[in-house]
DNA sequence: AAGTGTATAATTGTATACAAAAATACACGT
DNA sequence: ACGTGTATTTTTGTATACAATTATACACTT
C-alpha cells in the first residue's frame, strides 16, 4: 500500500473502510480521542478524517457533540447504481466523442488482460481489471467534473463490487459487454455506446439486487 | 448567516466562495498560514478546510507542498449541468413515484410564491424561490444519495445560476418549466416527470452557453 | 555566468495544550 | 422515587509547539 502519504490521508481511507465494512455500525459514535488511540495517531488526523468523511456523506457531525456514522443501506447502493447507469452511459457517449488514441489504446489492452484472466480462469484478478477498465473510461470521457463524480461512487460501492463480480459468469458477461462498449467508442457511435454502458450497470444492478435484495 | 458553526465550517464556505468567485486565481498556492491570518484564525481550521475542499475537487494538495487552486472552466460548469440534466431527470421520476403528502404540499406552496413573485415582477426573489424548488424536489425523490449529490452540484453552480436566472424571461419561462414538473409528480407520471425535468435543465445549459459560451 | 552544495528560512505534518461546550454523577429537596 | 441544580469529567474546538520536509539564498567552484 501507498505508504508515503500523510497520516490524516491514512486514517480516512482506514475510517472509511471501517465504515463500508461495518466494523462502525449505523448512528455509532465516532470519538476522536478513541480513534487515535486505536490507530496510534493524535487527534489531528483524525479530526481531518472525520471532516472529511462527512463531506462524503459517511459521517454526521454535530457541532461540539461528535460525530455520527451513517447508515448506508442495500437500497443506498441500488441507488447509487442507478445513478452511476446514467453517468456511466453520458461517460461512454462523451469517451466515443472526445477519447484520444492513446486512451483507446489503453482501454484496448486493459480489454486484452482481462480476456487472457477469463481464459485462465482467474476470476479474482478480473475485479482490479474492471476497475482500470471504468477508471480509464472515466479519464476518455475529458471531463473533469464527470470523472471525478464517477471515481466516487465508484470506489463507494467497490466493497458491493468485490462481493458480487467474482461470481463467475457474471464476471464473464461483464467482461463481454465492456468489449461491446469499447468496439461502440472506437467506433465512435455516441448513442450505442451510451446505451451499452447503461446496459451494462443496470445488468451489474440486477446482479446486486439478486444477491442482496432477493428480488 | 448562521455564526453558530465551527471555525472550520466557517473558513471551508469563505474560501470555496472565494475560489468560485474568483479571488483565488486557478493553479494559485493557498498557504495555510496565510490564509488564516487573514480569517483571523489558526491553521487548525484553515487544514480541515483544505482538506474538505480538496475532496470536493475545487483544490488539489501535494503532500508536504501545498494546496493549490483547481481552476474551473466555463466547459466544466457547461459539464455540471449535463450531469445535473440526467440527475434531475432520475430525481423527478421518483419523486412522482415517492413524493408524500407532505412533500407535494411544499413544492406547491413553493410554486404559488414564486408565481406571486413573477406577477409582482419580482425577479430577483426568484433566485432563492428556483432554490428552495429544487431542494425541495431532492428531497421529495427518497433518496439521500441522490439527494446528496445533487445538492452539491446545485451548490457549486450557484454562483452562476444567480448570473442567469435574473434574465426576467428566463425567469418566467423557469417557473413555467417547474409548473409543469410539479403536475406530472402530482399526477405520479414518472416518464413525463423525468422528461420534462431533463428538459428544464437543457434549457437552463441554453441559458448559461448564450451568456458564457457565446453558441 | 552557470552550476552545485550547504546553510537558512518557510511551510507543511503531527502532537499537545488550553478553552469551551456537553455529558455525567450526585447531592439535595420535594 | 423523582426531578433539579451543581460539581466533575469527558469531549470537542482552537491555538500553539515542535518535527519533518521543502523552498530559498548564497557562497563557492569551474
Amino acid at each position: 500500500m501507498d505508504d508515503n502519504q500523510s497520516l490524516g490521508q491514512r486514517v480516512f481511507h482506514r475510517i472509511r473502510e471501517d465504515i463500508l465494512s461495518g466494523k462502525y455500525g449505523k448512528d455509532e459514535e465516532l470519538k476522536e480521542k478513541t480513534i487515535g488511540d486505536e490507530l496510534g495517531v493524535s487527534r489531528t488526523p483524525v479530526r481531518e478524517a472525520l471532516r472529511q468523511l462527512e463531506l462524503e456523506g459517511l459521517v454526521t457531525i454535530i457541532p461540539n457533540k461528535g460525530a455520527y456514522v451513517v447508515g448506508f443501506s442495500a437500497q443506498d447502493i441500488h441507488d447509487i447504481y442507478e445513478i452511476r447507469s446514467l453517468l456511466e452511459g453520458l461517460c461512454a457517449r462523451w469517451a466515443a466523442k472526445r477519447a484520444t488514441p492513446e486512451q483507446l489504446e489503453a482501454l484496448e489492452e486493459i480489454m486484452m488482460l482481462s480476456d487472457f484472466k477469463v481464459q485462465r480462469g482467474h476470476f479474482d484478478q478480473l475485479v482490479e481489471l474492471d476497475n482500470k477498465f471504468h477508471q480509464q473510461l472515466y479519464e476518455a470521457s475529458g471531463s473533469k467534473v464527470l470523472e471525478h463524480v464517477l471515481r466516487n461512487y465508484h470506489h463507494y460501492v467497490e466493497r458491493a463490487r468485490k462481493m458480487t463480480l467474482p461470481v463467475p459468469k457474471r464476471s464473464v458477461e461483464s467482461n463481454e459487454e465492456h468489449r461491446q462498449i469499447l468496439a461502440a467508442i472506437r467506433d465512435k457511435d455516441e448513442d450505442q455506446a451510451e446505451v451499452l454502458a447503461n446496459r451494462h450497470m443496470m445488468n451489474t444492478i440486477q446482479n446486486f439486487d439478486r444477491l442482496y435484495l432477493r428480488k
